[in-house]
DNA sequence: CCAAAAGTGTTTCGTATACACCCATGT
DNA sequence: ACATGGGTGTATACGAAACACTTTTGG
């Protein structure tokens, strides 16, 4: 917990889930006597790395403590390495303590990561984190330089979401067609024709109907599909990109 | 020179140059004295930062101080932090010498590098450095895990070159089309319709033919063609994507 | 029977692809 | 005159975009 930490490097994890047709990051309030909106002490996930780990794993171990999940998507995005970024903050004093060493410089790597927000986070572990999610047409402010990184992570997802078959990491494993237009839609921020929105995802071979459809809902329950991955990387090498 | 280097974190670029419709990268030979396809001393210019230093600008100071050149396009594409990545190299040993300090664990952060091969590198300077340039498609054995940066920075050029306009860093400023064609194929390994691809550039608007000419060839000239970024720039923000 | 979202086809337009010959220059 | 790469046009096929109504369920 103190000396065997790498205090010179640090990993934060901007970590996206799609609720109620929005896109929401999940942010960490460190002093849960405030008040998260005004106390400044918001915060991305993060942690500096322990000396001799592996940048990825430091991401994986930071989530997994924060929301008990494994096996998440992750993605390195970019570094955030100001010399001044962690100046004017009484946090840095925090990462002093935590290191047990003279914190001179700390450069971060920052990751992205999408949950299927289906897979509830343990209530216990967002308790005790302070963990909640917000929408991200209206992040709040953080500490340090995190909201233009959580800004960048959400830059870069946009960026690969027309590339990558991404949108499926934060769907549930079976999903409507109409739930992963509404997912394209809040991410790209644009609206999309239904019509033709379904013909082309129809046409792509990996992604594949069940026979079953969704229960309890009041209206016309909608044909389940699910990512066929396999399918996917076989196709994948001859015509490089993903388009939806 | 000593006491004043991060002994944490270094920056390796890989600079890639278009010459004789080849794609070609520059490595450094550190031991002049020997044979450098065989000798193992070959590597990717690289540095520890100083302290203090923002990443870009070591990226820069490497460029400039091996090439001569500035304004150059950089683009960081990612780290490499295993921990053993240094190990079983006598390199090691010099990386020790150079910051004066005790080298546990260098995480580097890798840059790829776009020049004009047209501005020629200064010969002094390449020769001080044992520089050269080596055809992508048969980069020689590196130290540390270098050949392993340079494969990865040329896989994502290959990836970048299809939706932002790096080509135009490749190629003098006025060039002809079917220049830029030839610098398509080499680096994405394919061959493309000559009608069809110029009738696609010749409707961009960013691509803007001059009146002048090729000349000293020693067959019809060519049209030369300049790249407008600021076009590119106002155009590009509805629709996102740089496509070929 | 009402509310709510699921699901469905056709036409039009533009871009992608395939393909073979003449042109301008230097030597 | 010839060798070398520059430069051009058309026909076909395919995917993108625009557009409005019917269907199925739960309450």
């Amino acid at each position: 917990m103190t000396a065997n930490l790498n205090p010179h490097i640090s990993v934060d994890c901007v970590i996206f889930g799609f609720d109620e047709n929005e896109l929401k990051a999940l942010l960490i309030n460190r002093d849960p006597s405030e008040d998260p909106a005004s106390s400044g002490k918001l915060k991305l996930p993060g942690d500096l790395i322990i000396r001799g780990e592996v940048l990825i794993h430091a991401a994986e171990r930071i989530l997994a403590e924060l929301t008990g999940l494994h096996d998440i998507y992750l993605k390195q995005f970019g570094i955030f390495d100001d010399p001044g970024r962690l100046d004017s903050s009484d946090d840095l004093k925090w990462l002093q303590e935590r290191s047990g060493l003279p914190v001179e410089r700390v450069i971060t790597v920052a990751y992205y990561s999408l949950i299927k927000i289906d897979k509830r986070i343990p209530t216990d572990l967002s308790i005790a984190y302070n963990a909640q999610w917000y929408p991200c047409s209206s992040i709040p402010a953080m500490i340090f330089d995190h909201n233009m990184i959580a800004e960048s992570g959400l830059d870069t997802l946009r960026r690969e979401m027309l590339t990558e078959p991404l949108c499926f990491e934060l769907l549930p494993e079976k999903f409507a067609l109409n739930q992963l237009q509404r997912l394209y839609e809040a991410i790209l921020g644009c609206s999309l024709d239904n019509r033709n929105f379904r013909k082309k995802i129809q046409r792509l071979p990996y992604i594949v109907p069940l026979n079953e459809r969704q229960n309890g809902v009041r209206h016309k329950p909608a044909l389940l599909h699910v990512f066929d991955n396999e399918k996917y990387i076989s196709i994948k090498k001859d015509n490089t990109v993903f388009i939806i």
